[in-house]
DNA sequence: TGAACATATGAACAGTTGAACATATGAGAA
DNA sequence: TTCTCATATGTTCAACTGTTCATATGTTCA
């Protein structure tokens, strides 16, 4: 059980950056490409990468090949279902 | 927007501690003070009080006052969702 | 009052982290 | 091959964070 508290913490040290949630969001919109994304997050291309690095290592975010880009989109339904209910909770505050 | 994916990223932050997530888990048993928290994760008093704090400010928790005690339990079903969910994603990584 | 208990607060220190910069890798075109 | 485009990686550094220690605040009871 132990083990599983500090993955769930690290799970959530993923979310716990603004830089990140905005490419989640911007993936919300469907699969994109690097240069899409840092143009859509307004960072340059090198940040976007470690921070796509991270995602795709804690397994938010999955990339496929297309020529010489890589197509990066959501992993699985978890990630809006997170996003959405801590977006209820910051809204629902006094 | 900008302003809401900042207090999100807040709010997430506050799940990225292993401490604060023991916490959490202890609190679902039931109010409980500060002494029985202590003991619970195992951690010294002045520790566990400022990741309360922490947790207070983010209203994931609320207390109350019984006395010389202070009694501490989950704030709203948010608290049991986020961790729910973020459980389940990290049980079906490969 | 004052002592004892319960909790909160402030400061300091070590460890962590995101961004920037420079550079490396990899794929397609010529 | 070599050039270019697209992306990844390594390093450095300032800013942030959790814990510890010491101390303060607040409550009850004698």
């Amino acid at each position: 059980m132990d083990d599983r508290i500090y993955d769930l913490a690290d799970l959530f040290k993923v979310f716990s950056d603004s830089t990140r949630i905005r490419i989640l969001y911007v993936l919300m919109d469907g699969e994109k490409n690097v240069s899409d994304i840092s143009e859509a997050v307004d960072m340059n291309q090198s940040a976007v990468s470690h921070q796509l690095k991270t995602l795709k290592t804690s397994h938010l975010v999955k990339v496929r090949r297309d020529g010489k880009a890589m197509l990066y989109s959501l992993a699985d339904d978890h990630v809006e279902a997170i996003l959405k209910i801590g977006m209820e909770h910051i809204s629902e505050e006094d």
